[in-house]
RNA sequence: GUGGGUGUAGCUCAGCUGGUGGUAGCACCUGGUUGUGGCCCAGGAGGUCGUGGGUUCAAGUCCCAUCACUCACCCCA
């Protein structure tokens, strides 16, 4: 084949795309549970946003955005620029002073795809702005989980809280001067994040950095009083929601917009990728994209990462099809009085599948059982002299006859008559 | 951007120290039933062995390059 998808971009094809539609369904469900609404956003925006809200010097920004040069647009990395962006554009802090947002679609970044990891994915992006309340830090990390239990996923919850402008400055002098003793004992990768983002070296996988580092200072020693009283009340939220998680000082966020509550939901099932969601709190960003002077939290969990995990846990098994009835026609004369029958039993609200090569009566009862079909109706030369179809019960394997009348019309009566006699196992 | 692994049928894969591409499984089509699905049996179709060079009498196999996929690093959902 000469033309395929671009790397890191793939397609979601029959047989796997039922699965993203159970994801997709279940967190509509809770959402609205929790009384969101949605929200959708273009997925090109002016490069500005970005940079100036996910931070000039972070990966994203610096190398894995696709950026239109010449234009100065930017597909979007990640949805809560995006949404704080229309959040501000349409002056929704006036509409309601809570807005609680989603929104779920595709994000761009430029990075060598591997396990769960593609250039472009897809989000389902959570945001609660206006509130300022650590309950409803609690309260969102709790719908998370909820939703990832409804998935029937087991994941496990970490927290941590970085502070703010008031106290994060002194805990990264304290860090930065506790790296600085230990310099020569850091990789290569962290020597160079003490210089770019000393927080990183906290998260680092290397083995060594991680026993130095269990030494290190810890955030949530450093917090101000504020942050401090406030990361209390998240956790006695969470426990009184009864949402387990656990504490994790070396937690990092990538985005330069955090503040205070920060959480990851966390999977050993994804290889390299162990986040199947993650979000903060981002108290001073709408402010500082040109908006009202509201906090913020959100999250987001990352649909691929959610399939992988449901097609690992129960198995890769399609879906089967579905329809109602399979109409079989057998030569000419009765394809064409099947033709229009098919379309009139659609019109009516039925799943209705049919053989459009003129192919044996057994290779369309394959057909049929292959799609799902509850019912065949079977309707060949003999029948239309006779004047009755034969329908099929695919499970009983019983068949009776039907009267065809006088033409399509009188059928589609008897047969809806039929159907009404079986609801019961329609319904099922 | 950096490293490792893998490219053979639609999919999953055999193919030994070079000697004519597999009776492989799944899927597909046809038949076994002159008009009846799932199971079974028989047959059929389906390939530029990723691509381009090189070595050789001879390359799916060895060498080089290239592309693609994949896992990991970096980073992140």
């Amino acid at each position: 084949m000469k033309i395929t998808a671009l790397n890191g971009f793939k397609d979601i094809v029959p047989g796997e795309v039922e699965l993203w539609q159970r994801v997709e369904t279940a967190a509509r469900t809770i959402f609205s549970r929790f009384s969101f609404s949605e929200i959708r956003m273009p997925i090109l925006e002016k490069t500005e946003l970005f940079s100036r809200s996910i931070g000039e010097s972070t990966d994203i920004v610096e190398k894995e955005m696709y950026t239109f040069v010449d234009k100065q647009i930017t597909m979007r990395p990640e949805a809560t620029a995006s949404l704080l962006r229309a959040y501000i554009q349409h002056g929704l802090h006036v509409q309601k002073p809570i807005q609680r947002l989603f929104t779920i679609g595709p994000m761009f970044r430029h990075e060598r795809p591997q396990k769960g990891r593609l250039r472009q994915f897809h989000q389902m992006d959570v945001e609660v702005i206006g509130a300022q309340n650590p309950r409803v830090d609690a309260e969102l990390m709790a719908m998370g989980a909820l939703l990832l239990e409804e998935l029937g996923l087991t994941v496990s919850l970490e927290l941590n809280s970085l502070g703010c402008p008031a106290c994060r400055p002194d805990f990264r002098q304290a860090l930065l001067a506790f790296l600085e003793d230990r310099h020569e004992a850091l990789c290569d990768d962290c020597k160079r994040r003490c210089t770019s983002n000393p927080l990183r070296v906290l998260d680092c996988k290397n083995p060594s950095c991680r026993t130095l580092v269990e030494e290190a200072p810890s955030i949530q020693e450093h917090l101000c009083q504020g942050c401090s009283d406030h990361f209390g009340v998240v956790q006695e939220g969470l426990q009184q929601l009864g949402v387990p998680y656990s504490l994790n000082k070396f937690m990092v966020r990538g985005l330069d917009y955090y503040t205070r509550t920060t959480f990851e939901f966390i999977t050993g099932d994804l290889g390299a990728q162990a986040a199947v969601g993650a979000g903060g709190r981002y108290d001073g960003l709408i402010e500082q994209l040109g908006g009202p002077k509201v906090p913020g939290i959100g999250f987001a969990l990352g649909m691929e990462r959610l399939v992988l995990l449901l097609q690992q846990q129960e198995g890769e098994e399609v879906a089967e099809g579905e329809s109602d009835l399979f109409v079989a026609g057998l030569g000419e004369v009765a394809t064409n009085f099947v033709f229009p029958l098919v379309h009139a039993l659609r019109r009516k609200g039925l799943q209705v599948a049919t053989d459009y090569e003129g192919r044996s009566l057994k290779s369309q009862m394959k057909q049929a059982n292959k799609a799902g079909a509850k019912w065949v109706l079977i309707i060949g030369d003999t029948e239309l002299e006779e004047g009755q179809a034969v329908l099929r019960d695919m499970q009983s394997q019983e068949q009776e006859k039907i009267r065809i009348g006088t033409g399509v019309d009188a059928l589609l009566s008897l047969l809806l008559q039929a159907f009404e006699k079986k609801k019961i196992s329609l319904e099922q």
